[in-house]
DNA sequence: TGTACATCAGTGAACGCGCGTTCACTGATGTAC
DNA sequence: TGTACATCAGTGAACGCGCGTTCACTGATGTAC
């Protein structure tokens, strides 16, 4: 008993790793069931006893993607007592992240279930805890704001810095280099925390 | 002759009219070569005879939607002289459009040309347009920043709102609604200003 | 421990469908006399 | 103006391919005695 799940478990680790290995080479798009099945060592068929079809292979990538991410965005951000400095850190962990692994980056946003089907839980506590990061300096930033205020102004953040690093990546515009990113992104940052001080300084 | 030329235009019309309409329905992905040719009332062939593929005429489809969103950001800042208020009306035009036509709005983002090829001359000139309309405020507010350094952050920014709405609208976040987006755009751009407006004292 | 049987993970050929693109044909338009 | 011929825009059946998913089968693993 204990065998075969042994095996099953096997089987799902090597699909994963190749699923992985695909996208991060060739893209979202470039996953086959053929490919990643072969890549694994196992028969076409095998993937569907380990899961449900490609896209719950897909998710599970996406999902460990996620998590990496986390762990890097916790590193980067831990130890720094300075709010500005902290969303610096966590600007430029999120950069590297893309551009260490830009294909499993793309993934996870590339990705859209079709229609009627939701992420799992798991899914939306990975983008809780990633933005739990940013709430941390922000309230920092505006101890006036109110909790729920917070909580959205996170998100907007964050889409906001993905937004550029993504249309960046992505060679969205002519004579807009990589070389660029780094400081615009910084500055962008540095000009948002400034006028976040005004915004209290003259509240109180 | 003029006969010949009037009907080809026609044809080409009617297909770009009919793409328009079930991209703006169905979304890019939902745009079928055999579906085009019907609604326009052509036969399948027809649109080769006048596209070299369907890529190309995607790619007509997106050029029209960047005319018009351009149209509007033109309409949007005309005859604004605070450039504060000026980039707060872009804003605001460019999200009315995104909500207007989301379909078309995302197949301008969407749409990846293959492998080699790459967008005719006449996408960057609307691109540059676009971003031209965004230099001019930065310019008042940032006025010792050089050229070239205003035409990397009109990029920037533009990347920035555009990922806050994009992701807004993709619903990538729960719990921030449509509702928030008016506000959070308004206010990020508020505290960006202020904290370009900083930067500018403090330097002089 | 050895044998007979049952289970079930894993196999891979085959299915089925969607869909972009082609091309031999046709009929409308234009040209020559 | 009318007739014969040439051109070519437009047709749509057929091609071809990619690819996710299925399912009848097999052989390895587990169970009973």
């Amino acid at each position: 008993m204990a065998k075969q799940t042994d095996k099953k478990r096997d089987l799902q680790e090597r699909l994963l790793k190749a699923a992985r290995q695909i996208i991060s080479q060739r893209g979202l798009s470039g996953l086959k069931a053929r490919d990643v099945a072969e890549a694994a060592g196992s028969a076409l068929g095998g993937l569907y006893t380990v899961f449900p079809d490609l896209d719950g292979l897909v998710m599970a990538v996406n999902h460990g993607t996620f998590e990496d991410l986390n762990a890097r965005m916790e590193q980067a951000s831990e130890g720094v007592s300075s709010p500005e400095m902290c969303l610096q850190r966590l600007t430029a962990a999120y950069l590297a992240f893309a551009r260490a692994e830009p294909m499993l980056w793309r993934a996870m946003f590339e990705h859209r279930l079709p229609e009627g089907k939701t992420f799992p839980p798991e899914h939306y506590q990975s983008l809780n805890r990633l933005m739990a990061h940013i709430v941390g300096p922000l309230k920092a930033l505006q101890p006036l704001a109110p909790e729920d205020a917070l909580f959205i102004r996170a998100r907007t953040l964050f889409s906001a810095f993905h937004g550029v690093i993504s249309m960046s990546l992505d060679r969205w515009f002519t004579g807009v280099t990589g070389e660029n990113l780094d400081g615009e992104l910084s500055a962008l940052l540095r000009q948002l925390v400034e006028g976040m001080r005004q915004e209290t300084h003259s509240r109180t």
